[in-house]
DNA sequence: CATGAATGAGGATTCATTCAT
DNA sequence: TATGAATGAATCCTCATTCAT
């Protein structure tokens, strides 16, 4: 028990290490090193836990896309309506890019950048599930508009990113007020 | 002239080089031997140019900022409707997404990352007046949603990346009816 | 233990070859992959014992001038009078300047280059106070004359560095009967 | 005429400029194109007037050890006494260390330096023949001590080149009376 | 004579990774 | 399991020198 618990903490020191140095850094910017020491480490260390920097990323990647859909799927059931389901979701994600904005930040270099394997990717997308079936069930029902699945989460979801990243660079900062302008652009873009 | 057309072209074929490399190993895996050798040029001539690799990113950044809202205001006249406006400069920055994806997806990956100076990057926001000139005069109308030209951005503009990035990775292709949706979902995300 | 002297012994190793290299090619004409190679060691790791090139000639320079104060007073005693101290000490200083001579002509290219950081300059002259006391002493007892120690300095002690120049160059073989004369000039120029 | 006093013009000015740089940051740091700057010049410019950058310094070397020499001897006759002949002479050679300190420094560096080629060294010692005439001279009298020339050289002139550093250094400053100190010392030291 | 643009070779330094302990 | 010392390869950048004009 106790081994293991220091085992995980030690994965998760790094994890997070890493989460932090790249988000400041960017990804080659960021030396082993460097991980190792924020994490109190040894830079041997890391290999015992992953394979080489490259698996460290992607791991990390793939971590905090779990993290992501976890915190987006939270107390969500398909018992709401479409609507209240949707919003609902909405509401955790958007939460999850304005207070844990150091993970999506994280997300958003990795998705806009060549640093992450194709299979990790791939690894990470998977997560979504319930609400592309939330959107399938609004189609059906008339609800929501029947678009690709790529266009309705690239205007009523991904655009929480942007909002993420103009607050990171404190060139704009979001109130309550603009949260529900957000969420009626983001529901009037997608719904019938 | 022909000398000061050399030059012009050496700095343009380094300006391609860096994109092309870039976009495909991200900013700190590109080896300033590599864009030199791309761009038929020795190393230390990059120096001429550019004061170092940080200034030649930047100044990339800058140039390939302009472009794209050179691109997003051809043919605009201020003399159309705020819809026929709207629609007008969203097909030209959709195609500069799609067509000039290279260039979209460079600026993507600087606007996601810690690679570019701040300075820069202000210099490269300076641009988009004329569609935010666009937007008040479709408050005022009362035409245009009265949010924050953040989210207006957010929500009309940019989710035209996360298509791109979506296209670029081979995992949707987009035809003219997908373009039909989603300048549907951007118009009604911001239209009153 | 058994590391630790590895440690040093791979210190001394590239103090050794940096005095070498420094001495026969000049600072900057000496490569940091040189040192390395002749201390048999990595360039990276020179970087593990030195902040850089310039901290690794600043400390060799410390090091070469301990080297020279703990020759010129050993067994040297403050009992011994004006005259036999300053005679013990000046063949001290003459031996190490002819027999050591790698050691000392690094310092008289320290001594007359802008390669060293005034810093580590200072913490260089710090160590003659022996031999400034003995003036000090000699002066009193009106046994040297009352100048300034730059001039003593200048008079009875650095001629021995442009002799172990011109020796080095092999202009000039000095021989017993040169170093007395060497003494009576060094003791004629300072002697009431 | 005209252009060829241009020419002299800017040869004169490439060797001072190398004389400024080659002081403040030593040989290797200097760089042809900061010399060519300096002296107002393109870089292409120095290979007009010297072979490469080591015949740039050699021919600096032997013009400023000619200088010197030539301020050594300025208005001096055999016909003086040997005591007033050394004089003055030393008077001069002081006056050259002390007030012409950049040609000074410029040769305290290139004679504590590997930078020089023998050859160009050899060419540079010439020069001080009247000196070594004069010193025949007062052996032979009697006046001077039978010593060596380099000896003689060693004690009576180059602790100037001492007292010239501690003096560029700031941390001594020379008046009259340190100066009247100094003859008495080098005149002490070699006379009988 | 004079130049400024161009360059290939080389230098200091860093880094992902390994290995002896 | 954990480490810190060690490293070779690679990176950014500079420099002495050349060449077309």
């Amino acid at each position: 028990m106790a081994t293991l618990q220091k085992s995980i903490d030690k994965r998760n020191a790094l994890i997070k290490a890493t989460i932090d140095l790249v988000n400041n850094n960017g990804f080659h910017a960021t030396a082993m090193n460097k991980i190792a020491k924020m994490a109190n480490v040894s830079p041997a260390t890391i290999y015992l836990y992953f394979e080489n920097k490259q698996d460290l990323v992607n791991q990390t990647y793939i971590e905090v896309k779990a993290k992501y859909s976890d915190y987006a799927f939270k107390n969500y059931t398909e018992k709401l309506s479409v609507e209240d389901g949707f919003k609902h979701i909405w509401k955790r994600i958007a939460d999850f890019k304005l207070i844990e904005c150091e993970n999506a930040f994280f997300l958003a270099q990795c998705d806009n950048t060549p640093i992450i394997d194709e299979e990790s990717r791939q690894e990470g997308i998977k997560h979504l599930q319930p609400l592309l079936d939330l959107w399938a069930r609004g189609k059906k029902e008339g609800i929501i508009k029947p678009f690709s699945d790529y266009i309705l989460y690239a205007y009523s979801i991904n655009p929480l990113s942007f909002l993420m990243m103009a607050q990171k660079r404190e060139t704009f900062k979001l109130n309550n007020e603009h949260m529900e302008e957000a969420f009626q652009a983001a529901w009037n873009s997608i719904k019938n």
